[in-house]
DNA sequence: TTGTAGGCGTTATCAG
DNA sequence: CTGATAACGCCTACAA
C-alpha cells in the first residue's frame, strides 16, 4: 500500500530520528548541512511535501487561522468597501505571523464552520448582530480571543472603533457654517432589517445599529430638527432613491449628510438628474472617505475613517491576545475632507 | 493548575469511558439519554466548549476547510462582483460539508498561509497566475485536490469556465444586426499587469488573460477592425477614461462594446457626459450581468454569466475531488441580456 | 449501548 | 548538533 509518507517515513530513509527530519523543516534549531541534505533528499525520493499543518497544529496548539465574521453572504458582506479595507487590515496585520483569515458567517442556519467548530486560534467580529450572542459564549469558553470591530461583545472584548459621532458632528458644523439652514440626513439602516423609510425629524429616530446611532447623534446635536430618511443598504441605488424622495417634493433641503459616501454618491445622482447644481444648489456629504467609482469630476465631502488601520489595529489586538498580552479597546479618529460637493447656502 | 478541560477529563467525571463521551459529541452513534445528560453535564461542569477541532481534524484527516485562492490583496479582490459571488457560490456549495473558506493569496512575498502550509483539505484558485504555478505543485504533491475557475492549471485539473468566446459573439452579433459598423472594444487587462493603452485595431492586439483574450477573439470575429482600449482594471472609473477617450476624438464609435459591466457603466457615463444620447447616439453592451450600482435608470445589454453557479460547481467539484470521485471540467454559458442601452445604429 | 486499545503526524523537551 | 521520549486531544474499530 502507499499512503501518504509521514516525517518519520523521511527520516528513516534518511537514516535520522524523526525529530532531526522535523528540525529540518521547522528551521528551529541548526542543523548540518549534510544531514540536511540527506533529510530533503529523503523526502525528494519518498514525495513528501513537508510537515502536515494538521498534526503540527494539534502539537501546536495553534492552527495559524483567524476567523473573521462578517454579517451575511459573502456578496453583500464584500459590497461594503470598509468592510473589505478593514479586513484587508486584519489579513495584512495576522499575515506577519504567518497567519490567515477563515470566513465564518453570522448566521445560525449556516451549515459552513462556527465559532465553536473551526480551528481557529483567534476571532475578529466586524460588526456583530446579536444573534451572535450564543456562538460568542462558545467561543469565550473555548478561550478563543476576541476582538470587535464597530460592536460590542460586552466587557473585556477588545473594541476597535471610529469616534463616528464627532466625525458627523464635524460634518454637520461644517455644513451649517456654510450657512445651511434646511438640511437632510441619509440615514444607514436603523436596524439589522429595515427598508427605506422616511423616518421623520431628526430628534425623534430610533436606531438600533450602533454606527447609525452615532452619526444621527452627531448630526442632530447641530440639526435637531433635519428630516431624516433611512436606507436598507448602504448603496449608491439606496442613496438614489433617498435624494428622488427628498428633492421630489417641494420643500427641498439646501444640504444633505449623507451617512456613508455610497449613499452620497446617490443622493448626488438624485441631485444631477433633478437638475440641481452641485454644491451651488445642493451641499451633500459623504462618510468614509472611500473612492466612490464613477462619480468623478466629483469629490466628496466627506470624513475619511481609517479602515485600513482599523484592520490592523484588530489583527494587532488579536496578536497581542494569543500571546496572553492585554489588548486595549482603540478609538479612532476621522479626518475631514473637503470635496467638491458643499458649498454656500442659496441665497 | 487548570489546563483547559479535554474529552477524557469531561469522560471521567462522568464515569463514562472517552469513546462514549466522544459519541456523545459526534452523535455518530446511539447514546442512553441517561449516559448523555451525565456527560454534558460534566461538560458543562467543567466548561468543556466540544471536542478541538485541531485533535479532530487531525485524527479525521479532514480539517474542513478550503482554500481559495484570490489574486492579490483583498479589496482588489473584492472589489470584482463576479470573484466575490463566485466565492459566495464556493462558499454556499461546501458549507454543506461544513466547510469553510481560507483566504490564500497569489503573491510569494505574503506571509500568510500559502498552499503548502495551510491546514486545508482542497482548493480552489479562481483567475490564477503563473506565479502559482510553484505552489500549485506543492498543493499537488500534498494530494490536496484542486479546481480552478477561469484559469488553467494543466490537464487533470478541473476546470470551471464560461464560454466567453461565444458570449461575446453572440453581443457582437447583436450590436452587427442593429447596423452599426464603427465599433470599439473596451478591454479587460491584456496582462496581469498593465496600464490603460489605445491598444489598435482588434485584429492586431494580443491579450495573454484568458478571458480578456477570448472575448476579444469573440468580438474580433464579427468586427475585425474594431478600434481597441484596454483598460488597467475593471472599474467605473476605468470605464469612464476608455469612453472619454473614444469620445473624445472626431471618428467616435456608435457602439462600444466593452467587456465587463463595470467598464461599459464607465462608458455609458463617459457618453453621457459628453452630451451623447444612449442609445440613440451611441449603443453600449457589457458582460457579466452584474447589478451595476448607480447608473438607474439605465440597464446594460449584456451577456449575463452564471457566476453563482460557477462557484457552486467549484464547490461541489472539491466535494467529489474529496471523496475520490473523478470531477470533470465545465464550461457554462452565458445569457443574452437586452437592455436600454443598444439600439439601432444612427442614420 | 459502552468500554478498550491504538494511533493520527508532529514537535517540545531534555539529555547526550 | 542529534536522538529518545512523550505528549497534543480525539476518534474508530472492535470487543464486551
Amino acid at each position: 500500500m502507499t499512503r501518504k509518507p509521514t516525517l518519520a517515513d523521511v527520516a528513516r530513509r534518511a537514516g535520522v530520528s524523526a525529530s532531526t527530519a522535523s528540525v529540518v523543516y521547522s528551521g528551529k534549531v541548526a542543523v548540518a548541512e549534510t544531514t540536511k541534505d540527506k533529510v530533503l533528499a529523503a523526502a525528494a525520493d519518498l514525495g513528501y511535501a513537508g510537515p502536515d499543518p494538521r498534526a503540527a497544529s494539534l502539537r501546536r496548539g495553534r492552527s495559524g487561522i483567524v476567523g473573521v465574521v462578517v454579517g451575511s453572504d459573502l456578496r453583500s458582506a464584500f459590497a461594503d468597501p470598509i468592510l473589505t479595507v478593514t479586513m484587508d487590515g486584519v489579513a495584512e496585520s495576522i499575515a506577519s505571523s504567518g497567519a490567515g483569515i477563515l470566513l465564518l458567517r453570522d448566521d445560525p442556519e449556516w451549515g459552513g464552520p462556527t465559532l465553536a467548530t473551526a480551528p481557529i486560534d483567534a476571532v475578529a467580529l466586524i460588526g456583530c448582530n446579536p444573534t451572535l450572542r450564543d456562538s460568542l459564549d462558545a467561543a469565550r469558553s473555548r478561550g478563543i480571543p476576541m476582538v470587535v470591530i464597530e460592536g460590542d461583545a460586552g466587557p473585556d472584548v477588545p473594541q476597535i472603533t471610529i469616534d463616528s459621532l464627532e466625525a458627523q458632528r464635524q460634518l454637520a458644523r461644517h455644513v451649517r457654517s456654510l450657512g445651511h439652514e434646511r438640511v437632510a440626513l441619509v440615514t444607514l439602516p436603523l436596524s439589522r432589517r429595515t427598508g427605506m423609510s422616511v423616518a421623520g425629524a431628526a430628534h425623534a429616530v430610533q436606531a438600533e445599529v450602533d454606527v447609525t446611532r452615532e452619526r444621527l447623534e452627531g448630526a442632530r446635536e447641530i440639526f435637531p430638527d433635519a428630516v431624516v430618511v433611512s436606507t436598507a443598504r448602504s448603496t449608491i441605488d439606496n442613496g438614489y432613491e433617498a435624494g428622488r424622495l427628498l428633492f421630489g417634493s417641494g420643500e427641498r433641503p439646501t444640504a444633505v449628510l449623507a451617512q456613508s459616501d455610497m449613499l452620497a454618491a446617490g443622493v448626488l445622482r438624485a441631485a444631477l438628474d433633478a437638475g440641481l447644481r452641485v454644491p451651488e444648489e445642493v451641499s451633500i456629504t459623504g462618510f468614509d472617505g472611500i473612492t466612490v467609482d464613477g462619480i468623478a469630476p466629483y469629490r466628496l465631502t466627506t470624513m475619511a475613517q481609517p479602515a485600513l488601520d482599523k484592520g490592523r489595529a484588530a489583527g494587532e489586538a488579536l496578536a497581542r491576545l494569543l500571546a496572553d498580552e492585554p489588548a486595549a479597546s482603540f478609538r479612532f479618529t476621522c479626518e475631514f475632507v473637503e470635496g467638491n460637493t458643499t458649498g454656500p447656502a442659496p441665497v
